[in-house]
DNA sequence: ACCTGAACACCGTTCAAGT
DNA sequence: ACCTGAACACCGTTCAAGT
C-alpha cells in the first residue's frame, strides 16, 4: 500500500503498474489481483488510507489546542512537506486531474478528501470567534482550493519557493487568516 | 492536433493513445510517428499551440480596452468555459499533475503556460493604477494558482457551481480585485 | 488461503517495405 | 514524401493450475 501510494503521488494513477508494484513487494502481479481484483479497488484502498491518515493528523493539531493562525500554518505546511518529499503532489490532487479516467470508487474518495479538508478548515476558522453569520464552509473551500492550486503550480515548476511565495500572498491578501 | 488536445484535457497525457488518435484521423498509428517521432514531440506541439491560442485571446481582451475588473472577469470565465466543455481541465493543469512522468520538452511548455498567464495578469493588475511599489508579479502568480486550484477542485467534483463559489470568495476576500 | 504462468487485448516505438 | 504491417516490450485482467 505504501509503495503504491508513493508511486501514484509520483507518477499518477496511470503510472501505477501491477507488475512494477509486484516486483517491489516480491510477488507476481497476478497475486496482487487476489487482494485487489481491479486497479480501481487498489486505488480506492490507497486513497481511503490517505484520507484517514491526514484526518487523524489534522485532528491531532486541534486536540493539541492550536489557535487559528497556528493551525492554518500547520495546514499549509502539510502541503509544503509533500512537495519537499520528491516534488510529490497531494494524492487527491493527482487523482483529481485524472478524474475522467478514474473508476467511480476512486472518484468518491477524491471527493471525500475535499470534504474532510473543508470540514477541518471550517472548524479552524470558527476558532477565530468572528461573526457566526460568516459562511465558514465556503471560505474553507476557497482556502482548500487555493492551497491545492499553489501546490500544483509549484509542482509543475518543481520549486518549493513558488509555493511559499503564493501562500504568503494568500495570507497578505486576507484569504488565509 | 485538435483531437489530441481534447483527449489530453479529457483523459490526461497517459490517456492519449497513438492508435486511438490514428483511428480518429483516419490513418495508422505508425503514420503519426512520421510527423511526431515520439509522444513527447506530440505533447509539446499540442501544448505550444494551446499557449499561443490563449496568449492571442487574452491579448485581444486588453486590446479591446477592458478595464481591470472586466479583464479579470473574462479571465476567470476562460477557466469556467473549460469546465463547461465536458468537465475538462486546463491542458496545462492536467499536464502539471502528471509532471513527473512527462518528457522534458512537455514540462517546458507547462512552465511557459504559467509564465504567460502571470505576465498577462500582472499587466491587468497594473491597469488599476495602484501603488507601483506593489509586487504585481507575485500577486499575479497567486491569482493564477488560486484560479487553477478552483478549477481543479471543481473538476474533481464535476460541479461548475463549486468553481463559481470559490472564485466569488477570492473576489470577496480581496485576492482578486 | 495464497500464489503462479500463460494468455488476451491494449500501449509507444521501430523498421523494413510499400506507393 | 507519406503511409503501412509486423514486431518488440510494456500494460490490466483473467483463469486454470499449483501448494
Amino acid at each position: 500500500m505504501e509503495a503504491a501510494r508513493l508511486t501514484v503521488q509520483d507518477l499518477g494513477y496511470g503510472g501505477l503498474s501491477f507488475r512494477e508494484l509486484a516486483k517491489a513487494v516480491g510477488i507476481k502481479s497476478a497475486s496482487i489481483h487476489y487482494y485487489f481484483p481491479t486497479k480501481g479497488a487498489l486505488g480506492e484502498a490507497i486513497m481511503r488510507r490517505y484520507v484517514e491518515h491526514y484526518a487523524r493528523y489534522l485532528e491531532g493539531i486541534l486536540e493539541g489546542g492550536a489557535d487559528r493562525a497556528t493551525a492554518l500554518r500547520r495546514y499549509t505546511d502539510v502541503f509544503r512537506e509533500t512537495l519537499l518529499n520528491g516534488n510529490r503532489l497531494c494524492l487527491a490532487g493527482m487523482l483529481a486531474a485524472e478524474r475522467n479516467e478514474l473508476p467511480a470508487e476512486v472518484r468518491a474518495e477524491v471527493v471525500a478528501w475535499g470534504e474532510m479538508n473543508e470540514r477541518w478548515i471550517a472548524r479552524v476558522l470558527a476558532l477565530g470567534g468572528a461573526a457566526g453569520a460568516e459562511d465558514l464552509r465556503g471560505r474553507a473551500r476557497a482556502i482548500f482550493a487555493a492551497v491545492s492550486g499553489a501546490q500544483m503550480v509549484a509542482h509543475g515548476r518543481h520549486e518549493v519557493a513558488v509555493y511559499d511565495e503564493v501562500v504568503a500572498t494568500y495570507r497578505a491578501s486576507g484569504l488565509i487568516p
